[in-house]
RNA sequence: GGGGGCAUGGCGGAAUGGUAGACGCAGCGGACUUAAAAUCCGCAGACGGCGACGUUGUGGGGGUUCAAGUCCCCCUGCCCCCA
């Protein structure tokens, strides 16, 4: 099959291989002994079972592909805060999700039955080098390569039991800090490198291989997870940190995990618990058993999918040459026509022989394809940058095209992407920077999280069925049409099984693309979910109508846009000559002073001019487009009734115009239609954006507020270029003030020009 | 358990520390109509008052300020992410 975006991909696979970043290794991973596949750990469910076969996943060790992104975590880190135009939520998801963590690996000497050191250690990893004093046991992961080894033998039946129960768990299950933790001792025993105890060495499930080195020490006093632990298997729980001026009888019986003063720790008693971390950190690497580390949360990348679709990893396996990428100029690698799928086994690329076998580019040798496909996430990692050159046959993209374009100024996703695609691609864009094919190092300058559409839902609270909304008789009153029970009502991510979807081509079909849209938008901010509601739907319908009516009326009372006065041609900024209308340029407007327009005509103008700048905000920097919708509903309720026909021409065509234009982004469809009505020249899509004319903002008079100890009291129409002292006399003289304050002076006067007066008696 | 976010009329939602509730939905009253629909005009947080107005009000409790939905602290509830 011939796919030409798998070439690209394959190309894009081959650069982290040149760079080092590709690796193959020994990994646990979610088997699923029914569908005979590995499963990704989203696909395991709360109750460590396969979405789709619904089976008991089981853990497995398997060799699979890597991507080295735990490589860029710093830089992937350490780079968020530059991200300015995303929102703050998906930096902190990814923050989480990278957990950078600073703390020690420390060495614990495994000791034989006499006490005496047997050469080997245990090595774990912890974030509390302060709390090595009141270790009382130290943990194994299930799947540490030193389980077997160290096993005494009357633990051995015990200790395989445990492994084979653990190995059905997921991890979340383990790592559930209120979940049972269990465990086993594997007989063995280690040296506390602090003080020289000698400790008990365990297996649990709450420590997983992959996280740290694998082994913690156990710490009962000062975590939660160690606590639960050593009382259920009654180990030693040794308090060595105190809440700072308290004894060590202050938390008794529970778990204090809060910085303090160390304890029973030797030489190390007094300190402080934050400086006590550097302090042991220092002395074990100066005495060797131990060295400070930074620890990822973040784990490399797992790309392998045992799938037939997808693109395959472009590399061939030869038993002289090891793995030898495949040539540029044999890529893509195709995928074979003729397949079995069975649905059970490896890939079903790795049943068909003829298409494994394949001679190595190298030495000419048998060799064998890879039959590992990529994880999709690979092709959207990078796609985006593929828009900047799309035509390009030899290259995925060419760095002058991708660095003209690229990054994307406005990126739209759904939350769900916040952690997995957005933390890849900027993984790619790095990578891809690193080896010199572009020249940025974030992909998305601003990020759009937008919220999702949800759709009215009828549950019965009984039975707990859900209800088509066409079978509740009265909204007003939902009831079961069987039962007759009284139904809840409640807005939810659309469903089949809900009943409560929105077919769109229905809602098109009905009321238009531009009611749709404009519904859509006004409804709620972007970001946030939307409640579908058809009674909005309905209201945006009819504002739409409105607006037609009025443009109508216009139209036959004779008003045209193509020969008003307001209307100029004109040369765009862009060099582009068009015959358009410039509402907003006050140096073409003749009529536009003050002194030329009627009362009406400059109320008119001011609401034009004030939706304009509305407008104009809402559509720049962060998208607030239900607020510009509204600012469009008052235009066209200030342009009703009498308000457009008491304007002159060229102040209603103005108006007449710019509304069309403001309405445009919104309703494109109708703003055309009304545009070509009144007569526009061209499309309403190619005329200039309005701008606002400051002098069409400008007041007589102003209501000023006034304030009686911050409360408001009344209002005073006042000059709107009165200054400070004039408004403080105005304010004094005004009958709330002469009302409130009974005479006597106040003894502070706030002024705000513009706004108001506070009068503070 | 940790981190993040949110909380405003009957509902969706507006409010650079400066008149809370814009705009809309639902509702109520009126006009038009034989009637209904559509349309147009008006009312509308709550409580009290014929009214002018007054009191109260942005989940709860404190604080900062002349002034707090907005800033700070504590609490409660809901949502998301991670364990």
């Amino acid at each position: 099959m011939d796919r030409p975006q798998h070439r690209l991909d394959a190309r894009a696979a081959l650069q982290f291989l040149e760079a080092g970043l590709a690796y193959r290794r020994e990994a646990t991973v979610n088997w699923d002994p029914v569908d005979q596949t590995v499963l990704a750990n989203e696909q395991v469910d709360g109750e460590g079972r396969s979405w789709r076969s619904g089976a008991l996943v089981e853990k497995r060790q398997l060799r699979q592909w890597f991507l080295k992104i735990t490589a860029y975590a710093d830089q992937l880190l350490d780079d968020l805060p530059k991200l300015e135009g995303w929102p703050e939520r998906v930096r902190t998801m990814q923050a989480n999700w990278i957990g950078r963590s600073s703390g020690a690996e420390l060495d614990f000497a495994v000791v034989d039955g006499e006490g005496q050191p047997s050469g080997e250690a245990i090595t774990v990893f912890t974030t509390r080098p302060d709390t090595i004093f009141g270790v009382s046991y130290v943990v194994l992961a299930p799947e540490h390569p030193l389980v077997a080894r160290l096993t005494t033998a009357d633990q051995a039946i015990a200790v395989e039991a445990f492994c084979d129960l653990v190995s059905r768990q997921s991890d979340q299950e383990r790592t559930a800090e209120d979940g049972p933790k269990r465990g086993v001792p594997l007989g063995a025993r280690v040296r506390n490198p602090a003080n020289g105890e000698l400790v008990p060495l365990w297996i649990a499930d709450y420590v997983l291989a992959e996280y740290g080195t694998g082994a913690v020490m156990g710490v009962p006093a000062h975590d939660q997870r160690d606590f639960l632990f050593a009382r259920r298997y009654e180990l030693p729980v040794r308090q060595v940190i105190i809440p700072e001026g308290s004894d060590e009888h202050a938390y008794e019986g529970g778990v204090w995990t809060e910085p303090g003063v160390l304890i029973h720790s030797g030489r190390f008693d007094g300190q402080a618990s934050s400086s006590a971390k550097a302090a042991i950190t220092a002395a074990a690497e100066s005495e060797g058993w131990g060295r400070g580390k930074v620890q990822y949360r973040l784990r490399d990348w797992l790309i392998s999918r045992q799938r037939y679709w997808g693109c395959p990893i472009p590399v061939i396996h030869c038993n002289s040459c090891g793995v030898v990428p495949v040539p540029v100029e044999q890529l893509p690698v195709e995928l074979p026509r003729q397949v079995a799928f069975s649905g059970k086994g490896a890939s079903p690329l790795a049943q068909l022989e003829d298409w494994v076998s394949v001679a190595c580019p190298c030495c000419g040798q048998p060799a064998r394809r890879e039959t590992d496909t990529m994880d999709t996430f690979m092709c959207s990692s990078w796609y985006y940058l593929r828009y900047s050159d799309p035509h390009n046959t030899a290259l995925p993209f060419e760095r002058s095209k991708v660095d003209r374009w690229l990054p994307v100024d406005q990126y739209v996703g759904g939350i769900e992407h916040a952690i997995l695609h957005l933390l890849y691609s900027r993984f790619f864009t790095k990578v891809l920077r690193d080896r010199g094919l572009l020249g940025f190092d974030e992909p998305f300058t601003r990020l759009l999280t937008q919220g999702m559409v949800q759709g009215i839902t009828y549950k019965n609270p009984h039975s707990g069925r859900y209800i088509a909304p066409a079978d509740v008789s009265d909204p007003s009153d939902p009831r079961d049409p069987n039962t007759g029970e009284v139904l809840e009502v409640f807005f939810e991510k659309m469903s089949k099984s809900k009943y409560n979807g929105v077919d769109p081509t229905a809602v098109i079909d009905r009321y238009g693309a531009d009611t749709a849209r404009m519904f859509i938008l006004f409804k709620a901010p972007p970001e946030k979910d939307l409640e579908w509601d058809d009674a909005d739907v309905e209201g945006q319908f009819r504002f739409l109508q409105r607006i037609w009516r009025l443009i109508e009326g216009a139209a036959e009372r004779g008003l045209s846009l193509a020969d008003g006065p307001a209307l100029a041609v004109q040369e765009g900024s862009d060099g582009r000559a068009s015959s358009s209308t410039l509402p907003g340029a006050p140096e073409l407007l003749r009529f536009s002073t003050p002194e030329e327009c009627s009362p009406a005509e400059r109320e008119l103008r001011r609401a034009v001019h004030t939706a304009i700048t509305a407008i104009s905000d809402d559509l720049d920097g962060d998208y607030q487009f239900n607020t510009a919708v509204s600012e469009l509903m008052k235009l066209s309720n200030a342009m009703g009734g009498e308000h457009l026909e008491a304007a002159g021409l060229p102040v209603a065509a103005e108006a007449l115009a710019s509304l069309l234009i403001l309405l445009a982004p919104f309703a494109p469809h109708l703003a055309e239609e009304l545009w070509q009505k009144l007569g526009g020249s061209g499309s309403v899509h190619r005329q200039r954006w309005p701008v606002a004319d400051p002098a069409a903002l400008v007041r007589d008079t102003i209501p000023l507020v006034i304030q009686i100890k911050g409360k408001v009291r009344g209002n005073l129409e006042v000059p709107a270029n009165a200054d400070k002292a004039t408004l403080e006399k105005l304010a004094l003289e005004s009958e709330v003030a002469l009302r409130w304050l009974e005479g006597k002076a106040p003894s502070r006067v706030i002024v705000v020009p513009g706004k108001l007066v506070n009068l503070v008696p």
